[in-house]
RNA sequence: GACUUGGUAGCUCAGCUGGAUAGAGCAUCAGCCUUCUAAGCUGAGGGUCAUUGGUUCGAAUCCAAUCCAGGUCACCA
């Protein structure tokens, strides 16, 4: 149990003792004191004051003296400013925690709940390749999934790949009138960009295609209509729907392209799935649910013979679940895999980690499932995040602003690897070492980059500060990690740990003292995480432990403490920072390095 | 226009279930490598927490209004 945990139990019970009324937590408040004072954490008296009608200073004395009393394992002494009573906690809790976990590489972690989960990100298209705001959006579905599991979740990892529709079919066609049979083999070209090079096309060739039949007088709605690379590419949709097999065949090869050049992204990024829908198989789902629907009365069928929902009585509009000519929009589908997912898993929530663009989407496919009396819709989850955009304001992909996920890991990776040779720490490394090192520094930054940021928020991505390894960012994390093991290593050599020892004569620093509160914190920001599905919570907790710690390093010597004991308590304390280190950015998906 | 999210230092962000003098990083300036890795540490300057009003012992935090910005309001996905 945390310390703050305690302190609530033990103010409760003291209040009850004191003054013989019940309290409960909301009646007052525990934060860490601030560091111009003496103590380490403070209860805010001023809630107590009315309903006692005592003076705080007269409450804080009573409760201060009850405390250091009831608790002297806990507490030893305490003070009163202002309304505020500081309490001090005795280094033995300190010393006996550290020495308890320091060792424990599954600190904070929690047994397994039985709760079942359904995570569902990624989700790209395969008409082009993946970009920085997919980056996002993996990093943080793999990293909520993560976060989740050390919550004693079990977690499945999902994920739909787009892979039919007339956007597919766009890159289709202008690959076929354009590419003269070109393959990734035969350009040497990562098979996502090679499709995704035929996407732009597509366009370049539908604007002048407009352009030239609106000089020929045509309206705009007209030429976008007439356009024939356009009427071709809804010619292929039918096809594609009938199963012509000239068509089929194009598309499979197409996509199998596109799927080589994704395994090799998601590969280097350390996305994976534990099951991977296609729409091409779920698009036809939800059409039996439509007709359920209508039996029930949730739906109603319209003259022209569509479907729809009538959702204004919950301050939404009508939505269309079944086109006149009985083929499925976006949100059909939807809501059949929605009830695919529980069926097939057994799940006891489906977290969708969707861009915030789709709030409404999402709000409307949770609204229908409930009102289709659905089981579990009240667990449909909308993990929603904020878009990526780049100083110069939004990211375009007509406009070429668009930043490219591989192009962006290489440069990411490059920049780790010219940092990494200019300090020139790791000379004896073998190539493979340093290959690796490259991968953990570069994707490490990235990731932290990305992660830092509370998700639902929009955010910046700024190149030249993206690159910075110093502040705020994973290196620096990776770094104080690095230092860890080495001097851990030179102390300990291999494998052998710190005495044990609970005979600690001098008081602990007020450096010594930071880092452990720090590290009793990580349990709890866990948690937090978890509750919010925010990795932020994480990276800020790692960051704050790591400059603490390098305060503490630069301040202390370990290797030649002041005595043996004073020794093996900072070599606890260090195992005990680089396991945590260790394990939070695990949590994000970012490894840490031995030597950097 | 309706709904929705946001506005905190020059920039990027924490803090938001009300609490002590609003915090980090970057950038700027000044220091620290003969002692465990300087991708580090110490310090300085930098704020009308969008604006106005309200709630109260106390508001960046809660409420209301206003201004500004993003998102959505498709028989696209």
């Amino acid at each position: 149990m945390s310390i703050v945990n305690q302190l609530q139990i033990g103010v409760l019970k003291s209040l009850a003792s004191l003054y013989e009324q019940t309290f409960s937590e909301k009646d007052f408040q525990i934060n860490q004191t601030k560091p111009e004072f003496e103590g380490d954490y403070t209860v805010v008296l001023f809630s107590l004051v009315k309903t006692l009608r005592l003076s705080p200073d007269a409450i804080g004395n009573q409760l201060g003296e009850k405390l250091v009393t009831d608790y002297p394992e806990i507490f030893t002494s305490f003070n009163i400013i202002k309304g505020f009573l500081n309490l001090t906690v005795t280094d033995n809790y300190w010393i006996t925690l550290l020495n308890k976990n320091y060792a424990d590489s599954c600190f904070g972690k929690k047994a397994l709940t039985g709760k079942k989960v359904m995570v569902e990100y990624s989700s790209p298209n395969t008409n082009k390749p993946l970009h920085l705001g997919h980056l996002r959006n993996n990093f943080l579905g793999w990293s909520v999934a993560e976060i989740l599991k050390a919550n004693g979740q079990e977690v499945i990892k999902s994920c739909i790949v787009n892979d039919r529709g007339i956007h597919i079919c766009k890159s289709m066609i202008a690959w076929q009138w354009y590419a003269n049979d070109a393959t990734p083999q035969s350009t040497n070209t990562k098979g996502d960009h090679l499709v995704g090079a035929y996407y732009v096309k597509f366009n370049d060739v539908y604007k002048e295609q407009v352009a030239a039949l609106m000089a020929d007088g045509k309206t705009k709605e007209a030429a976008e209509k007439e356009a024939p690379i356009m009427k071709a590419t809804q010619q292929m949709l039918v096809d594609w729907e009938e199963g012509k097999p000239e068509v089929m065949e194009l598309w499979k090869t197409m996509n199998s392209w596109v799927y080589a050049g994704f395994d090799t992204t998601y590969q280097k990024i350390g996305s994976d799935f534990d099951k991977t829908y296609y729409e091409s198989n779920t698009y036809l789902l939800g059409k039996d649910i439509v007709q359920q629907g209508l039996d029930k009365k949730v739906f109603f069928k319209k003259e022209d013979g569509s479907i729809w929902i009538d959702l204004t009585a919950d301050g939404l509009d009508e939505k269309i679940v079944q086109r006149k000519d009985g083929t499925s929009v976006y949100i059909t589908q939807d809501i059949g895999l929605a009830l695919q997912k529980y069926e097939q898993f057994n799940i006891d929530q489906s977290i969708y980690v969707i861009g915030n663009e789709q709030n409404y989407h999402m709000k409307v496919l949770q609204l229908i499932c409930k009102k289709l009396g659905m089981p579990n819709a009240e667990n449909i989850f909308h993990l929603s995040y904020g878009m990526v955009e780049l100083t110069s304001g939004k990211m375009k992909s007509r406009e070429g602003t668009v930043v490219d996920a591989d192009e962006l890991v290489d440069e990411m990776i490059a920049t780790s690897q010219k940092l990494t040779e200019e300090l020139g720490k790791v000379k004896d490394f073998t190539a493979e070492e340093l290959k690796d090192l490259y991968d953990i520094i570069g994707l490490g930054a990235m990731k932290f980059y990305l992660l830092r940021v509370d998700p639902k928020k929009t955010m910046v991505f700024n190149p030249e500060e993206s690159i910075d390894f110093h502040g705020f960012t994973g290196p620096f994390v990776q770094y104080t990690h690095a230092r860890i093991k080495s001097i851990l290593r030179k102390e300990l050599g291999n494998g052998e740990s710190s005495n044990s020892t609970n005979e600690f004569k001098s008081p602990l620093l007020p450096l010594e003292k930071a880092v452990i509160i720090q590290l009793e914190q990580y349990p709890t920001a866990l948690e937090v995480a978890c509750e919010e599905h925010n990795p932020s919570v994480i990276a800020n907790y790692v960051f704050n432990l790591a400059k603490t710690f390098n305060s503490f390093y630069t301040e202390h010597s370990i290797g030649n403490a002041e005595t043996i004991e004073k020794k093996y308590l900072r070599l606890q304390l260090a195992a005990m920072t680089a396991n945590i280190i260790k394990s939070g950015m695990q949590l994000m998906g970012i490894r840490v390095p031995e030597r950097m």
